[in-house]
DNA sequence: GTAATAGTGTCTCTGAGACACTATCGG
DNA sequence: CCGATAGTGTCTCAGAGACACTATTAC
């Protein structure tokens, strides 16, 4: 351990705290929702997003994965950085710097009672968590105008009617038919497969490439 | 000030350290350049980016100015943030999230004898700052595809040309004339004015809407 | 056959890029 | 006039979007 002329480690300087939060969104209903949970404690009851202080020795990753697993009993995804939120006053607690994560799955990964919020028509949250959601929200919108299902929500194998469901919950409206197939069909393989037992002509399967 | 059971403020906890590093990106002789410092104390002549421990009541705004003026005698730009480095190990005198932020600044901002290295052609830098250049300069350029002068480098009025050459130097490479004029004449308008004094035929002078 | 869904041919519009051309200065 | 730089007309190509059409199943 590094030590500076009077014997002090780095932690013995005062330093702001750090927290992360998990804006862990999903597919309820067709729509694109936020999982949440109550504060308890200090400002008991308030909503906010999954959140916890980073420990000294882990990554900002771990961090975010115990938040999700302490406040809403969920395991094994990768939350992804978005920034950080650094307003002086955003915790009355004391001078806390807060990253905020997001990630995307499916909704069964949800545990039965989760509260979520859909995200274009949600409550206010505790502290800075509003422009945490509104920013992973346009986070999670821009990779889906880019690439096919980039969280992989659906199954390995999937038809293109299903794929623009999903897009158009994740988006929040519908998506011209032709155009979308066009334009995803870049990026995926035909397993050669067909979906049936559905009324009207079978659809075929596909695959992500790479 | 908030206290727990036991009467502990949040500093009491152990927590990471917060630093900043600044890429503080310049066009030198017609190239994309990166500000750097040669480091003391310890492991003193590595070349690294400017950076700074962020105090417990300042923004990472204000510790990134702090940063460039303490080591480079630069005030009053705006740096914006990248993300945050968390690699545990990236920090040998203990538990160091750095937060990475990027501005870009005329090479006359610039104090003389200021060391700088063409970010295509880069020497090795010390922690991870080799990536936090990669992602500043990929931020950067990123903007100059979409917007002209960005970041305002040019006088109010300048000519296409002039346009023209800034972004080529930012991109690092050569643009076609006429694309590059339609593209960024939607963002633009002209003046009136014309240089004069040079060779040919004199050009319109433009300045930025909006 | 009909209803329903899957999938495509084609037209238009727009923007990028390439190329060549015209325009206007100093000398 | 010439050299040099500024600026434009136009062609082609590719992708987005709109529309209508064809294809293939269950019943």
């Amino acid at each position: 351990m590094w030590r500076d002329e009077t014997g002090r480690s780095l932690a013995d300087y005062p330093h702001p705290s750090v927290a992360v939060d998990v804006a862990l969104l999903s597919v309820v209903d067709g729509a694109l929702h936020v999982a949440l949970h109550r504060r308890d404690g200090h400002a008991a009851g308030e909503l906010a997003l999954p959140g916890t202080f980073v420990r000294i020795d882990e990554t900002l990753a771990a961090a975010a994965l115990r938040a999700l697993r302490e406040h809403l009993g969920i395991t094994g995804r990768s939350p992804e950085q978005l920034r950080v939120f650094d307003d002086p006053a955003r915790d009355d607690r004391g001078r806390v710097l807060a990253v905020a994560h997001v990630d995307l799955v499916g909704a069964d990964v949800l545990p039965a009672g989760t509260e979520t919020a859909a995200v274009d028509r949600r409550p206010t949250l505790a502290f800075d968590h509003d422009a945490m959601v509104a920013a992973a929200a346009e986070h999670v919108r821009a990779r889906h105008r880019r690439e096919p299902d980039p969280a992989g929500l659906l199954d390995a194998e999937f038809t293109l009617a299903e794929l623009q469901g999903l897009h158009e919950a994740v988006l929040g409206g519908p998506l011209p038919k032709d155009t979308f197939r066009r334009h995803v069909l870049a990026d995926l393989e035909p397993t050669g497969g067909v979906r049936t037992g559905t009324v009207g002509k079978p659809a075929r399967l596909y695959r992500r490439t790479a």
